[in-house]
DNA sequence: CCCTGATTCGC
DNA sequence: GCGAATCAGG
């Protein structure tokens, strides 16, 4: 075939379409994924930046990014593995039993964001909260490394229990507690 | 947890 | 020049 196209290298082809995808507002991991398969978004944003790119869309904004901290330690792997992973279950895991709650809107996690992505926003049950069957709630003392932690119910009641589902190997959590745990948590530091 | 871009630095 | 690893903010 006439076709020599590497996988890799930018061509004027690539960067061009980089510029213009860059310029269009698509974001670095969208471009990458257009670009191909081997591109990543690191990739994109490195040679981005090598193009004096960068700023895009930037209207009456200085762009106060925070000082470029000194750091200049050792962030390669060229050190001894330090031996850990001691996993003792110390005192039991007490989350934010505070807000249960959440309206929680989901779908924020959408990579194709069309020009006229007109989000459906649905008011989700307020009520809406995981239901443990008896024989599947756990009291403190039955929990383990594989129990969700998540504390449900007045822990001064004596219906209060753990959900007890499978957790994630990320958290102590079940991955429906662990979103609640962290999604939205999120607020303005400082 | 997910995501984003920014920066550094070994290759 | 390249991009993985890392950092920092949302």
């Amino acid at each position: 075939m006439v076709t020599g196209t590497q996988p890799n290298g930018w061509t004027d082809e690539r960067v061009e379409l980089l510029k213009k995808l860059w310029m269009e507002g698509l974001s670095a991991s969208q471009i990458a994924g257009e670009l191909g398969e081997g591109v990543t978004r690191n990739a994109v944003i490195g040679k981005v930046h090598r193009l004096k790119l960068s700023a895009r869309a930037k209207p009456t904004n200085t762009t106060p990014r925070a000082r470029p901290a000194p750091r200049q330690a050792p962030r390669r792997p060229s050190g001894p593995s330090l031996s850990a992973g001691v996993s003792s279950m110390a005192a039991a895991a007490k989350p934010r039993p505070s807000v249960m709650p959440r309206p929680q809107v989901m779908g924020a996690t959408a990579l194709a964001m069309s020009p006229q992505m007109e989000a459906e926003l649905y008011v989700a049950p307020a009520t809406q909260e995981l239901f443990i069957p008896e024989d599947k709630r756990l009291s403190l003392l039955q929990l383990n490394e594989h129990t969700c932690k998540w504390p449900i119910g007045d822990p001064l009641s004596k219906d209060f229990y753990f959900c007890g589902q499978h957790s994630l190997e990320t958290g102590p959590y079940c991955e429906f507690h662990s979103r609640r745990a962290y999604h939205q948590i999120d607020k303005k530091k400082r």
